[in-house]
DNA sequence: GTCATGCATCGGCGGATGTGGATACGTTGC
DNA sequence: GCAACGTATCCACATCCGCCGATGCATGAC
């Protein structure tokens, strides 16, 4: 932080072109990151797909402990994140909980994506 | 890993619903999950919005280091995590190095994100 | 009540990741 | 040749993340 005074107003050539819109703002990027953060881990992307494989879309953990071959504490981590992030949903019945995909979280990001880079 | 034999073949109740379709190989997922890594920190986020926002659909890092606010050798370092990921292209003209988005990159990303979980 | 079952949380370990200063590389201009 | 400029690489540091054993917390069966 001893300033960069140098900016490059007079730039010599034609390096720096100016920008058609203005970019997404630091807080949507930050959004943005955070749920592509979620998608980052190739369990937890194995997760989803199995989730969205059984039928009517949902499992419970025993159902996802065995293919992803990982012990159950790990999944249940990796299962609160997805929640988390919002693209899971959890619900108890009776002793076992079961994760669903929430419907449209996935087009959203996709069309969010879309927006901060069109 | 003293085994864990009990297979719960013999589930006592409703508990693990068959899959309706195979899931995503991990292979799959693998690819999937690596290009969201790309995309899971909020300043790669940033520089793919404000490549994009500019004239041309390219910039150079000199355009990039000021509106991120990071030195230049950390968004050297991330602008070469996009290029591996295949989101954006590098291309050296005279002293500058042009970083461009690749065209259909993100909805391509999309759309396995998709079939992934369809 | 007690016991078993399914799942979440805690704690620690090892490896990966973001960051920037120093430095090396390639290009342009002299 | 040399100097200046724009970038990439190297290195070290702090932090984060995936992983699992041990444990706790519910619910259901008895």
């Amino acid at each position: 932080m001893p300033a960069a005074p140098l900016t490059h107003d007079a730039a010599p050539s034609t390096c720096c072109a100016p920008l058609l819109r203005p970019a997404a703002d630091p807080e949507a990027a930050r959004r943005l990151a955070r749920t592509f953060k979620a998608l980052s881990d190739p369990t937890r992307v194995q997760l989803l797909s199995i989730v969205a494989a059984h039928e009517d879309g949902e499992a419970c953990v025993c159902d996802l402990t065995e293919p992803v071959g990982l012990a159950q504490p790990t999944v249940s981590h990796h299962l609160k994140i997805l929640v988390e992030a919002g693209l899971l949903t959890r619900e108890q019945r009776g002793r076992w909980a079961y994760y669903a995909l929430v419907p449209d979280a996935l087009t959203h990001v996709a069309h969010a994506l879309h927006d901060a880079t069109r």
